[in-house]
DNA sequence: CTTCCAACTTTGTCCAGGACAAACAGTGCG
DNA sequence: CGCACTGTTTGTCCTGGACAAAGTTGGAAG
């Protein structure tokens, strides 16, 4: 038997929500409703937690809180299968990494990675292994079936693994050379991570910024000229509005011949109203662009 | 002139205190003292975000806010070099790297560090270059001399080197087997990528489980048998008092063939009161420590 | 003179309830 | 079918207060 007790303090990090938002949904919806200790504070079940992780990710898909707090667990699961986010068991190495990370066997788990790596290469490596591996660990994690600190150690390893294959990969100052980041409040260092590798791995110069850079910086680094394209990725935690806004005030600050683009899940599907941002649905599209950029670059 | 407006939530992620804390310091010290903007809503200045970043570093040192609120920028910064934390200009590189970074000359940055880490060797480039640089660099941030995403773009540097070397050094799972973490709400990545670094550099295995594990589940990995020492670090901003409770936590739920180690600035100086806990000053110390855990293991 | 304990002060986190703009979802008109 | 307008939903910020944990101080006892 786990003991149910979870301080506001615990869900906000576990989850993802604000302590505010937690607070004003119980009032308003009458969910969650936390029992409370002895000085009068939250105490959060463990069922409430992983329902609060269900609808976290409901949300940032683009549905609403009002709709869904009155679900339960099995219903949560349903929709977000039924949304297409979430293919299951399409990855046919999740079981085993994640038998690997439960036992904590990392030697092992890190040799199969840089095998497959040196099967595939770096770019069907990162492509049709590390995607959807993502996506499945992801999932074990919303299922309850792995802890944080196994998500943790399989964030460590791929890290490892990806940004060792960059360092390799890297030359001298090859163009184009691209800055990479996301805008603030964002913060998903792997999907910057596959990225990158996918770009260095065609040749060119990856400047990455890491995550939450500030607006501002990166319209004043813009006139440096010290790179030849933007690059940018939203998780779909990043609510949809406020990149695209980002997106155009960017795009009027830089100049017109440094091309933006664009991608992650938290902007598929935004038909870009301006000329020059590029939008691209998954990482295979970098390529091509990458080849046509340098054949318009000697034109 | 830079435009003084930063919201209160820009403020809580840029200096690292709450928004509560925020409020409840302006409530009761007048200090800081934000203006409105047309919703009523705090606009902090520039000089209020630089002051407030020297008290959040001078708080994590082990003072207490009262008394530093009424203090001016100079004033503050004289206290910290009086704390003899920051040894300024100690690092000769520094003004070359800072000067790189503000020019997002990336390939030169990168080029730099991999001939001092081949110079030096993966040990001496950790205690000698990167521990003296990060000092240096975070000081620069601290005065205002570098912008955040020049300093995430340094992470990012570092990181690749510091991960490459380590993937590269990692034989196949040769002991001593270390669990390498940090006590939730820590969160100093780099940090622990130096100490993993200086670890496997003497052919010990890291299972590196990143920032923020939560304790419960360090308790229940003790019982798989999968390493054989615990090792720990806290950054300053870690409360003492938390760090301590905690180690003592971990040490009774542990089995005692399994040593805990523990290092950072957040915990320097504590005298440990049980057995099997060992604290490192600095980072040379790990060495004769591992070549001790080998000899004993033999006896 | 040091050690230890109790009373007092400082400080961060949580709570309640409210205001409000931005985001979203319709609805009707051209 | 596209677009402007209106109503609802929703997250963030605000005020002001309660309280325990952490730190400090003063005095009694060794």
């Amino acid at each position: 038997m786990t003991k149910p007790s979870h301080s506001i303090d615990a869900v906000e990090r576990d989850v993802g929500l604000t302590k505010d938002v937690l607070r004003k949904w119980e009032r308003r919806y009458g969910f969650p409703s936390p029992g409370r200790d002895c000085h009068g504070d939250r105490v959060y079940s463990d069922d409430e937690i992983l329902r609060l992780r269900l609808i976290k990710r409901l949300i940032d898909q683009g549905r609403r809180p009002g709709a869904l707090v009155a679900l339960d667990r099995a219903q949560l699961e349903q929709l977000l299968e039924s949304a297409g986010d979430v293919a299951p068991s399409q990855c046919p190495i999740a079981a085993d990494v994640a038998r690997l990370l439960r036992d904590r066997r990392v030697p092992e788990l890190r040799t199969t990675l840089n095998q497959l790596l040196l099967r595939q290469g770096l770019r069907h490596f990162v492509q049709d292994t590390i995607a959807p591996l993502n996506v499945a660990i992801g999932e074990a994690w919303l299922r309850g079936d792995i802890e944080i600190a196994e998500e943790h150690l399989y964030t460590e390893q791929i890290q490892t693994v990806l940004r060792s294959a960059i360092a390799m990969q890297t030359g001298a100052g090859a163009s184009p050379r691209i800055l990479l980041t996301t805008l603030p409040d964002e913060l998903h260092a792997l999907g910057l991570l596959m990225v990158e590798a996918m770009l260095v791995c065609e040749g060119a110069t990856c400047i990455a910024l890491g995550t939450q850079t500030p607006a501002a910086d990166l319209g004043a680094i813009g006139e440096g000229n010290a790179f030849d394209v933007l690059a940018l990725s939203f998780s779909s935690a990043f609510p949809r509005r406020r990149a695209v806004d980002g997106l155009i005030a960017l795009r009027t600050r830089l100049p017109a011949s440094i091309p933006i683009w664009v991608g992650g899940s938290g902007i598929s599907g935004y038909r870009p109203t301006v000329d020059g941002i590029t939008v691209f649905r998954n990482l295979d599209s970098i390529v091509p662009a990458l080849q046509q950029w340098r054949s318009r670059g000697l034109s």
